[in-house]
RNA sequence: GGUCCCAUCGUCUAGUGGUUAGGACGCUGGCCUCUCACGCCGGAAACCAGGGUUCAACUCCCUGUGGGACUACCA
């Protein structure tokens, strides 16, 4: 029997989680789940200056928030921690020298000006742009003398020629040859490893067995098995996913608009609708239908099903998914899950939490896109002095429409105490002014909430009361 | 420039040699209805091009074209 997957997710905290590493740490996570495997949450935290503690806490409130808990990773210690780059410093040190012994590395004393001109030149004579291996055969005594003068080494790795084969679960046999790589920097000079060292020293002794990641990856797959024989490791199996494109099919980023999670949430996007269409993007699940649970997802999710093309995340399916979970939510949830956008629009905690104002909320669930939305459907329910717009004035202005609110808000007025008033009312209505339909319907609409869209009036009418509805047609008969 | 990846409706996808090329979002016509939303029914809309292979190619192969990624002492 095949080994329980062990997958990772390793992002680096150097900004927001944003939908495209989401998307890898959500088909990591399924791929674990599926297989009952284990998921791991790895912080690539080498980069000192670009890392920041805020964006490890954002991260992982992302990730908690999306629901894509970890097994192991930092703040849940497993067999194999820690789970920090910067914690494992001493491990990249002790592997480095065993690639120093076996001669498979050397240090680099070039300064990033000189590689940077060497670059240039490089490009201007029309030559592949690489570190052409200037310190590679630096005698014993060269770099002695380097080092008196008191510079510090990079480490770089030597490539020699050679064919990398692997096979990618997604993609099939993939095939690079080595020699158009330059050897590479192992180890900074400021004594950080580089990207692809510890990502190699890390998987191997976290016992990772499927690296699952981004197409972005895939070249850099080729170096990273290097390392894995230069250690005498086994590599994992690798599955490289397409990436999410913006609509000018360029790598999704910061210039196309909001990607992080974190501004999703802040939108009103509900955790299960982005994880849901995260999930349909770039990918298909065994069951053909598209709004799934998350159990659903687990259980139909297969990376033979991942696209190897690019895809453009399209906001708008997000939404219509959105307004489908914001539609199955119960009510007391939907409550729940709006009351921080209520509060921000200055609600009170005591209205929110009323009997009265769920059943507005089950009034307005299937006019919402977004959790922001609510705002926009039950201003009418709460502003007695509000705007009439434009279609309501005109509708009001009519003599007819005047008769009609009249005598609607006469019977009201005489008859408060009757069991089904609104009923009542409006079938008086309609028998003294001869009105119907919309006649009858859309003067006292306009009249009670100022609009002529909304919920059903007899809905309304119940939520608003006798007394606020007859205030509120009385402003309007002059 | 080099290396590598990719190519079905506008978008996300199903499809694995023989299909009226299916579904979803969006768009659109209608139904429901006082209105909006929801819901339901219908419509328009795609195999990048050219060569092969084959009785038969969206499907397999080659070339071209187009798009993308990588090409850092970032990950």
């Amino acid at each position: 029997m095949a080994p329980k997957p062990r997958v990772r997710f390793a992002p680096s905290p150097t900004g927001e989680l944003h939908v495209g590493n989401a998307r890898t740490a959500l088909f990591n996570w399924m791929y674990a789940r599926h297989h009952g495997g284990s998921f791991i949450l790895r912080i690539e935290d080498t980069d000192e200056s670009r890392s920041a503690l805020s964006y490890q806490i954002s991260l992982f409130d992302d990730l908690k928030w999306l629901g894509l808990d970890w097994d192991e990773g930092p703040n849940k210690e497993g067999a194999y921690g820690p789970y920090r780059q910067s914690e494992r410093l001493d491990i990249y040190k002790s592997h480095l020298q065993k690639l120093i012994d076996a001669d498979l590395v050397y240090p680099c004393y070039c300064t990033e000006e000189e590689l940077e001109e060497e670059r240039q030149n490089l490009i201007l004579s029309k030559r592949m742009p690489r570190y052409m291996g200037k310190c590679r055969n630096l005698s014993p005594d060269e770099r002695k003398q380097r080092e008196k003068e008191g510079k510090k080494p990079s480490y770089r790795f030597k490539i020699y020629p050679q064919t990398i084969e692997f096979k990618d679960l997604i993609r099939g046999l993939m095939k690079f040859e080595a020699d158009a790589i330059g050897d590479f920097i192992i180890v900074r000079s400021n004594g950080m490893p580089a990207y692809n060292f510890a990502v190699v020293i890390d998987d191997h002794l976290m016992n990772i067995n499927h690296v699952i990641r981004g197409e972005d990856h895939l070249s850099n797959t080729a170096l990273q098995i290097m390392l894995y024989r230069a250690f005498g490791f086994e590599p994992p199996t690798f599955a490289h996913h397409s990436l999410i494109l913006g609509k000018d099919r360029a790598k999704l980023s910061k210039r196309h608009g909001s990607v992080s999670i974190g501004e999703f949430r802040k939108q009103g996007i509900l955790p299960e609708a982005l994880v849901n269409y995260l999930g349909l993007l770039g990918s298909s699940f065994t069951d053909a239908r598209e709004v799934l649970s998350r159990e659903e997802m687990i259980a139909g999710f297969t990376l033979k099903r991942a696209s190897r093309s690019g895809a453009i995340f399209d906001e708008e399916k997000l939404l219509w998914l959105n307004a489908i979970y914001i539609r199955n939510c119960k009510t007391e949830d939907l409550v729940a899950r709006l009351t921080p956008f209520l509060e921000q629009s200055g609600f009170k905690k005591e209205i929110i939490n009323s009997e009265g104002f769920k059943r507005i909320i089950d009034l307005v669930k299937t006019d919402l896109t977004t959790l922001a939305d609510i705002e926009n459907h039950i201003s009418l329910f709460f502003d007695d002095k509000y705007e009439l717009t434009d279609e309501a004035k005109k509708i009001l202005e009519k003599d007819t429409a005047q008769n009609v609110v009249r005598t609607f808000a006469r019977y009201l007025a005489h008859n408060t105490e009757q069991q089904n008033l609104y009923a009542a009312a409006m079938k008086h209505t309609k028998e003294k002014t001869g009105a119907k339909g919309k006649e009858l319907f859309m003067p006292i609409r306009a009249a009670l909430t100022g609009k002529t869209h909304g919920p059903e009036l007899d809905k309304v009418f119940i939520v608003l009361g006798t007394n606020s509805a007859l205030k509120r047609l009385e402003f309007f008969i002059r």
